[in-house]
DNA sequence: CTGTATCCGGAGCGATACTG
DNA sequence: CAGTATCGCTCCGGATACAG
């Protein structure tokens, strides 16, 4: 452990930030379990166990440190409710819901690709 | 050894394609290196070497491995002139092309994080 | 239910040497 | 110049076991 006492406290430094606007955000997202977070997130909050099943075959600990990592860099809220058994919900913040854009430009996308790709083998460009 | 004699001949099955499109255009370009090849071929064609030194700090097999990939894909097209000293040029296809919005949202996306990052450490929300 | 702690195999990547 | 071929290592991430 290490994110123990830091968690949501602790600013990215813009020293060891790439100057690079588009590097920057594949820093913050790029990685295909983050994709598919924010993506689940951005229906609502939800719980845990209810973000691993909707996001598919991560495994939980894949799952933990990649909210963990999100969370540090302020795009997600994890907020726990002492209850039992607990309860914990993860949730975007405003800078996370302001990844909606690059999400929806992704399924747009995503979607034109599988059309063409359903309906012949795209025969090459 | 295993792409040399399957190139640009060979599509992408429709069942090996996940059914979210958002994790689709994931699988396609969810990968640092391939981001930032995207953006920079996005500026137009450009040789190996140049591509290499515009990438920043991608190592020569890691460049080679990536292009062959997307190549694969059909994003990218390698175009060989038959001199000497060879010169190899790479550009994006129509389907690469088309990826454009996607980098411009995340590229939208940094400018404003950067921004924020540089004038506060933005003290959490 | 929501985690943390380990163990471990394999992918990713850097470094280096060699080729047409 | 633009690669291919290897070696070696790091670290991601899957499986499993355990805990509050």
């Amino acid at each position: 452990m290490e994110y123990a006492e830091f968690r949501n406290d602790e600013a990215p430094s813009i020293d060891d930030l790439p100057p690079c606007p588009v590097e920057t955000t594949a820093q913050l997202i790029g990685s295909k379990w983050r994709l598919l977070i924010l993506r689940d997130l951005m229906e609502g909050t939800k719980r845990f166990g209810e973000l691993k099943k909707s996001v598919g075959s991560i495994s939980q600990k894949v799952l933990t440190s990649n909210l963990r990592d999100m969370e540090k860099k302020g795009l997600v809220v994890r907020r726990v409710y002492p209850e039992v058994p607990p309860r914990v919900e993860y949730g975007l913040t405003d800078l996370g819901k302001s990844l909606t854009p690059i999400v929806d430009a992704m399924r747009a996308w995503g979607e034109g690709y599988l059309d063409r790709a359903r309906k012949t083998s795209w025969g090459g460009f």
